[in-house]
DNA sequence: TGATGACTTGTACAAATGTACGATATACTA
DNA sequence: TAGTATATCGTACATTTGTACAAGTCATCA
């Protein structure tokens, strides 16, 4: 239970976060890349918040040549177990199963992935902490 | 598809909302004794999102002897699905299986709830819209 | 070597957010 | 009817957030 001392991560900053996990490093033209098309947004203001998520202790950077590559400082895990949970009970006061049934209803979920969630929840009763 | 053209709901908005529509209708003093003991604000502040909620157009009150009494003036899934799609596009850039994941691992779901979303999936496939 | 272009740094700024005090109005009680 | 408790209203205010320009820097190419 590694708990998150760290300044709130905003909604914006998740975004970029999100997309540092998911390429391990990357220079600011990069993320500007992977941000969906309709996401108008500068070179300048996705710097912006590369150097907040910095300040806040979430990233850090190394110098490669001109520019800096950045990446991740802290667990995928932790932030969004943070990040769901403060939602969750911003939302639907703390229960999950409102937002399953939302998924389920609305989200694209195949009968396949629930075949995969029965399988994660009973390996967690074997499991019996 | 009813659109919401109303300004976003912040967070702290959202979770007064959500216990507007669990009540049905409250006064202020009834929202905040209904939240959650730990949650340390006062009656003011919660006047104040109350007052903000309405401005933005999501609640509308009437008088009951010398308090307000507030209620919802938008459909609860109109709300939850933008917020539920903001959050999931940031944290996930937008696939709705990791979350489900996320909740299966640490949301204290049950094989019953996960049969309940399995009927749900399977009666959307027989709609087929 | 000097110009070009990609980067970083410093800074800005309006709007939104979270939180709440003080003054005023009002219903009820003794 | 006067006092008391309870509400609303007007305001405030420090931060955070989202967004971005302008100036300075440095590697590279012609």
């Amino acid at each position: 239970m590694t708990e998150l001392k760290l300044a709130a991560v905003s909604p914006a900053e998740t975004e970029i976060l999100r997309i540092l996990w998911q390429l391990k490093n990357a220079a600011v033209q990069q993320v500007l890349n992977q941000l969906p098309p309709d996401r108008n947004i500068t070179y300048a203001t996705v710097q912006t918040l590369l150097r907040r998520l910095e300040k806040k202790g979430y990233i850090k950077h190394q110098a490669q040549g001109k520019a800096y590559l950045f990446y991740p400082a802290v667990k995928q895990k932790d932030v969004i177990s943070k990040k769901v949970s403060d939602f969750l009970d911003r939302i639907f006061g703390g229960d999950p199963v409102p937002l399953m049934q939302y998924l389920a209803e609305h989200g694209k979920i195949t009968a396949d992935d629930i075949e995969n969630l029965k399988n994660i929840i009973n390996k967690q009763k074997t499991e019996d902490k």
